[in-house]
DNA sequence: CGGCGAGTTGAACGTAATCAATTGTCGTGG
DNA sequence: CCACGACAATTGATTACGTTCAACTCGCCG
């Protein structure tokens, strides 16, 4: 009933405002999900792992595009059909239920997020919660203070309503500050947890 | 099973970070749902109508505040007793799951308003979305171009991550170019719904 | 070595926040 | 009915934060 499906690194799967056919699960790899405005501001309102859902069942059409930020493996269905299947089997529907209140309660503390925190903030807040989800994925259990993340500064600066250039200021600003190391573009070590928590505010 | 409540305007029915021991369904009246930083900043996440759900199902902890904004009346369940009673009825899971789906549809959409969109959108944008879902309430089916807002200035401000002071020149902004009129304290009329529309972003 | 994209750094600008004062509105009591 | 007080909203002046525009650096691959 569900059919396998690679998708490259930048790929999109869903347009906004599409109708969407489909739902799928993410085996491998990190999607976002993206709202843009006509004139090309882009804002990422989630961010995608593996074993997470995509796709909106019961709606007509996609509130938003989905696409790649790796190289990423899904798993496909029918919206159609996965609706009946839902329908018809409770323990799903509920596990799904489940899934959607985590996902809410996220998008309404990033809210918070995006409408009333300062630009370090916002950085400070970002790598923490980075940290914990990443290492859930990671080999070690807990929150791991070093990890690599799976986007580049535009990306970050899209997921915090930010620009590319006061991200990067921010970071570069904490590192100087002896917060976090910095090994490589895509590293992020933390130094001082404690510190990093007072600036998320 | 469900307990009829009255609740004063301004009176909080859940706390933020508190055990939430009840669900709840509005009957009348409008609600809002509060996130707080630890020196007292506040953004609203979500605003709550009469036959609107709030609480959380499945969940240890409330993720927010919920306060009245206007007198209201609930009607309230134990949250251990509404989990099992879902669980037995598909059909009433169903319904909870489609209504969470709009929910977060609406939280993301929002998202990219509060990361991405000026001050003047963000009013603009606010007073479609209100005209939308007030006129669903009131006499008349359809977007109304006149409505009354059940909450003030400061409000609007947490609503949309703004200042009081900027929200207020804002609006004073679009009586002065004839896009809205302001009869009174809280109420709205569109008169350029074309206007209001581009200035939306 | 050269060229390209991602990231960093710098300077000037602009928008919204902040601080402060004034006006307006409503409810209460004289 | 009007005067008063309390609170909400508006308006003004100034500041500050983040954006914008631009130049430059770094790492990587041909």
């Amino acid at each position: 009933m569900g059919r396998l499906q690679k998708v490259r690194s930048g790929q999109t799967l869903l347009w906004e405002g599409d109708g969407a056919p489909v739902v799928a699960n993410v085996l491998e790899g990190v999607l976002k999900l993206v709202v843009s405005t006509a004139d090309g501001r882009e804002q990422i309102v989630g961010v995608v792992f593996p074993s997470d859902f995509i796709g909106r069942p019961f709606g007509k059409e996609s509130p938003y595009s989905v696409t790649a930020m790796t190289d990423a493996e899904v798993c496909i269905f029918n919206r159609n059909n996965f609706d009946d299947f839902a329908s018809s089997h409770p323990d799903l529907q509920q596990k799904l239920l489940r899934r959607t209140l985590d996902e809410l309660d996220r998008a309404r503390h990033w809210m918070m997020l995006l409408g009333r925190k300062s630009a370090s903030e916002k950085v400070a807040s970002f790598l923490l919660e980075m940290s914990e989800r990443l290492s859930g994925q990671g080999c070690q259990s807990g929150a791991s203070n070093g990890f690599e993340l799976p986007f580049g500064r535009q990306q970050i600066a899209d997921i915090l309503g930010l620009t590319i250039e006061t991200t990067s200021r921010q970071l570069t600003k904490m590192r100087a500050d002896g917060v976090v190391d910095l090994p490589s573009r895509r590293e992020i070590v933390i130094n001082d947890r404690a510190a990093m928590e007072d600036m998320a505010g």
